[in-house]
DNA sequence: TTGTGACTTTCAGTCCGTC
DNA sequence: TGACGGACTGAAAGTCACA
């Protein structure tokens, strides 16, 4: 694995995280909101916008439709 | 979990794998020369493309780098 | 409202194969 | 060359309590 996850925080994780904060905030929403519509805990979405955790897909598209975006759309703000 | 994953290919996992293999036969390379380009088990990247796998966000990258294009070039090609 | 530690379960991802 | 499988390890996914 390239990314051993024991070096958390990857810069693109982290630009990953922000642009979900980005968009959570820009639609006034708090995490335990977002968490509850994208059907996921609250507790790993904010590790998810620290950039703490690696993502899968499914999950990512689950988050981006909750912010109304498509997971294209979420990446592109992340630059990925 | 909204997808279950013992559910497997879900359409969303297959519509990316097939965007992959797409871009991979574009790019005249074999499962396994792109596995190699992308740091991938050769077996994991032709499950992948199955919609077998739900991969992780920086594993998608990696693909993508792979195959010259970014990651949300490569998740809006397959339409998520 | 969010960050974090501790924990468990499920699966991503590797490595070995065969057809 | 690719489909597909078993077995394995580390990490993604999910829960809860507390600061």
């Amino acid at each position: 694995m390239p990314n051993p996850s024991h070096l958390r925080q990857s810069p693109q994780l982290v630009s990953l995280g922000g642009a979900i904060r980005t968009l959570r905030l820009a639609a006034g929403l708090s995490q335990e909101e977002l968490a509850h519509l994208a059907e996921v805990d609250r507790s790993y979405l904010g590790r998810v916008e620290r950039g703490d955790n690696n993502v899968a897909v499914m999950t990512l598209c689950q988050i981006a439709r909750a912010l109304d975006v498509s997971g294209a759309q979420l990446l592109e703000l992340a630059q990925l």
